[in-house]
DNA sequence: CTTGACTCTGCACCATACTACAGAGTGTAT
DNA sequence: ATACACTCTGTAGTATGGTGCAGAGTCAAG
């Protein structure tokens, strides 16, 4: 059998083995089936979920979020049109996170090009690109 | 005087007072002028650094990274040098969730094709982009 | 068949990022 | 000059996302 134990999944994932409990207690992850002793057996494939999840995570979708996110999968039942809008606004969603960071990115790249060719001794000029930038500010 | 009470601020950044106070508490503004009776007394800038905290906390940065963002145009007397490396280390970091981003909308524009065009009647084929995809295992 | 690593449940605790008072003072419009 | 909204400090409470036991049972190597 290629099943996991609980510390093989976290080990694999980089997590802790509490923090997959709590996934599961939290309806992230769904109950995996359990040895006659309970321990639980996972398939391979909830690691990759987990990688999901933590990597979901670093751009800045909760717990909840995620959920969703995974459910735009799941559901059989669910009207296709719903899954439509759905993935729409989740789209739009992290379309509006890519341009931020695009701006993030410019406003960086600036700072960094004045660092760069002052050399060791050199003084920095003031770095004020993300002041005078404001790539957070939308044209309004 | 075009200075703002803390209300305000707290108005036109669309958050509370008490966050704030909060951010100041945090470090994350600085300690604004007070008038004779104590009350706080900001610059209009003062807004735009709140929309950018707002912001890149939605790119999934904690207050912490935060203002190591902000410090990255503060420090005068830190060698450029150092600047640059710590701005080289926050540009990598904005383009590794900037791949990963990108992943994810195509694994939603994927379900999103999927579902578009079946009308309103027809059945979603199971929706596994997600999963077949892959968007956030990076390929090793 | 014992030893040491692992797992179970349940509950308590933690860090981060707010949010909500209480009790006192302030600003200003009428 | 009095109402009413606003602000002050300080402290306590909340939501989210974990993290850490305790006490009991399980697995597998020697």
């Amino acid at each position: 059998m290629d099943m996991l134990s609980i510390g093989q999944v976290a080990r694999k994932a980089g997590v802790g083995v509490e923090t997959v409990r709590y996934y599961e207690r939290e309806g992230l992850l769904e109950e995996p089936p359990r040895r006659a002793s309970g321990y639980r057996q996972y398939p391979e494939e909830v690691v990759k979920r987990l990688h999901f999840i933590k990597r979901a995570q670093k751009l800045g979708f909760s717990l909840r979020e995620i959920s969703e996110l995974l459910l735009l999968r799941v559901d059989a039942q669910t009207a296709c049109e719903e899954v439509r809008q759905r993935t729409e606004a989740k789209i739009a969603e992290v379309e509006r996170k890519l341009l931020d960071l695009q701006r993030m990115r410019g406003a960086l790249l600036q700072v960094h090009t004045l660092c760069v060719g002052q050399g060791p001794t050199g003084r920095c000029p003031m770095l004020d690109a993300l002041d005078r930038q404001e790539p957070f500010e939308r044209p309004e």
